[in-house]
RNA sequence: GGCCCCAUCGUCUAGCGGUCUAGGACGUCGCCCUUUCACGGCGAAAACACGGGUUCGAUUCCCGUUGGGGUCACCA
């Protein structure tokens, strides 16, 4: 029999843009993915239609795109909600879901009691002693109830995660989840179940935010009569300086592509970060993809540095090969200019300014004091075979001229050609400019 | 407060009782290359939170303390 294929899911709620930690999921559930051969499913959790918006159902599917994690299929809860009321109608009959009519308010004052005693703030289930007389005289006031899992207290739960190890649950001391709103609507937790058990979802790849909810779940599943599929909760991710933070939170994908971070640099970061593996400037998925494992993920919060992933994406710039970048670059500019410039960019974008420097104009006053190696360089520049390393004739025709050498023989001449006391290396940028422009800037400079 | 995780160089981590004078990666520093800067190459410095046990022997096992993270929603 051939291996049940591997089916793994990202589930965003389209409120937002996709940030740091909600990406670094999708990276994970896209190479586990990958790895066996699998599909990687975007399922947009827009339960909640007040929020959810489809500007950011939009945003989404651009940042994954962006990103190189193109989903193999798309599908919306809000297109389901018929395969939910069938479920919670299952559930029913069951005597696994129940009526419950408390306020937002009663149950909040509930809880502040319980905390206040110490106790954890556990739904009482008043709503499981209510007679049909109860019930019928509350429907009679006008209450509508919302609907809640009745969890098994006496069927402990438990799951081998695939990176927490075995866990552990007594449900007695979780509450009942309300899985429908007395307005009919649903919460996240009865058609997240729904939907992975029919679409066949075999990895659930999430936070360790959601480890209480996936222990709520195993009962769901189990009442719904389908085997839970294997879940992995990776340790979640916080800021440089140590505390999770709102900034982490807001560091939106759409933020770090205008700040040039390369798609490349967020995948391999995100792919590894948390590991034991090392963070690799890759430009390509293929050594993540198969290097990625669920053992290799630590247990603790690992940080996230935004100057760490700048750092990474620099290097990842320096091996970019011109086809890459191509269309990013400005018209005109080719592969030798390309080459030249790139181990000196820490984004793409600024090659532009390059372009500029090589072909453009550049005009530039020398110093007093660099006014001689200048000179030497104009008169030695017109006895240059320009098809010859011409940045290496200059400088020993200049040398031997001023005695000049060092710092005080190249920056002059780098100031002068480029306007710029750092950049790429002379040899390569100099037969790019060409004889006659660097002639001109030279003399200009005089 | 209850429950669940976690605690090794600045950061991410390896280590699963002696092999640890604790390994790797990023960063940092130094050297080399380039007759500048950057890029690149090489090398160095840098850590077992604390207190009790268990043991012939603890980074490794147990307990506690401290610290960090998560969760306990009619959010996802």
């Amino acid at each position: 029999m051939a291996r049940m294929s591997v089916v793994t899911r990202f589930a965003p709620a389209p409120t937002g843009r996709l940030h740091v930690g909600n990406i670094r999921t999708a990276v994970h559930n896209w190479l586990w993915a990958r790895k066996h051969g699998g599909r990687f499913l975007l399922r947009l959790d827009d339960t909640d239609r007040e929020r959810s918006r489809e500007e950011y159902a939009a945003g989404i599917s651009e940042d994954l795109a962006w990103l190189g994690l193109a989903p193999d299929e798309e599908h919306r809860q809000s297109a389901r909600f018929g395969r939910y009321e069938m479920a919670l109608a299952r559930l029913r009959e069951a005597g696994r879901a129940y009526p419950a009519y408390e306020t937002a308010q009663e149950l909040e004052l509930k809880r502040k009691v319980q905390l206040g005693r110490g106790m954890p703030p556990v739904y009482d289930r008043a709503a499981l002693d209510l007679t049909d007389g109860d019930r019928a005289r509350l429907e009679a006031e006008g209450r509508r109830p919302h609907w809640r899992f009745r969890l098994d207290h006496d069927a402990p739960i438990k799951w081998n995660d695939l990176i927490r190890g075995l866990q552990h649950f007594d449900p007695a001391l979780l509450s009942d989840p309300v899985v429908r709103r007395e307005d009919g609507s649903w919460l996240y937790m009865l058609p997240s179940c729904v939907d992975d058990i029919e679409l066949g979802v075999t990895h659930v790849v999430r936070g360790e935010d959601h480890v209480t909810n996936t222990a709520l779940q195993i009962q769901m599943f189990e009442a719904l009569g389908a085997p839970p599929p294997a879940f992995a909760h990776e340790a979640l991710l916080v800021g440089s300086e140590g505390k999770l933070s709102k900034r982490l939170g807001s560091l939106g994908v759409d933020a770090m592509r205008e700040a040039g971070i390369e798609p490349a640099a967020l995948v391999a970061k995100l792919a590894r970060i948390g590991t034991s593996l090392p963070v690799e400037p890759v430009i390509s998925a293929a050594p993540l993809i198969e290097s990625f494992d669920f053992a290799t993920f630590g247990r603790a919060p690992a940080r996230f540095d935004l100057d760490e992933l700048a750092g990474l994406s620099a290097k990842i710039v320096h091996q970019l090969p011109f086809d890459a970048v191509a269309e990013r670059l400005p018209a005109g500019m080719g592969p030798a200019d390309w080459l030249a410039v790139r181990p000196n960019l820490r984004k793409v974008g600024e090659a532009g300014d390059w372009w500029t420097i090589l072909h453009g104009h550049v005009e530039t006053k020398a110093a007093e004091e660099d006014r001689p190696v200048v000179a030497a360089a104009v008169e030695a520049a017109r006895g240059i075979d320009w098809a010859a390393e011409p940045w290496r004739q200059l400088v020993a025709a200049v040398k031997e001229r001023t005695g000049a050498s060092g710092k005080s023989l190249f920056l002059p001449l780098r100031r002068a050609l480029t306007g710029r006391d750092s950049g790429p290396e002379m040899a390569a940028l100099l037969p790019l400019i060409g004889r006659d422009e660097a002639v001109a800037r030279l003399e200009a400079a005089l």
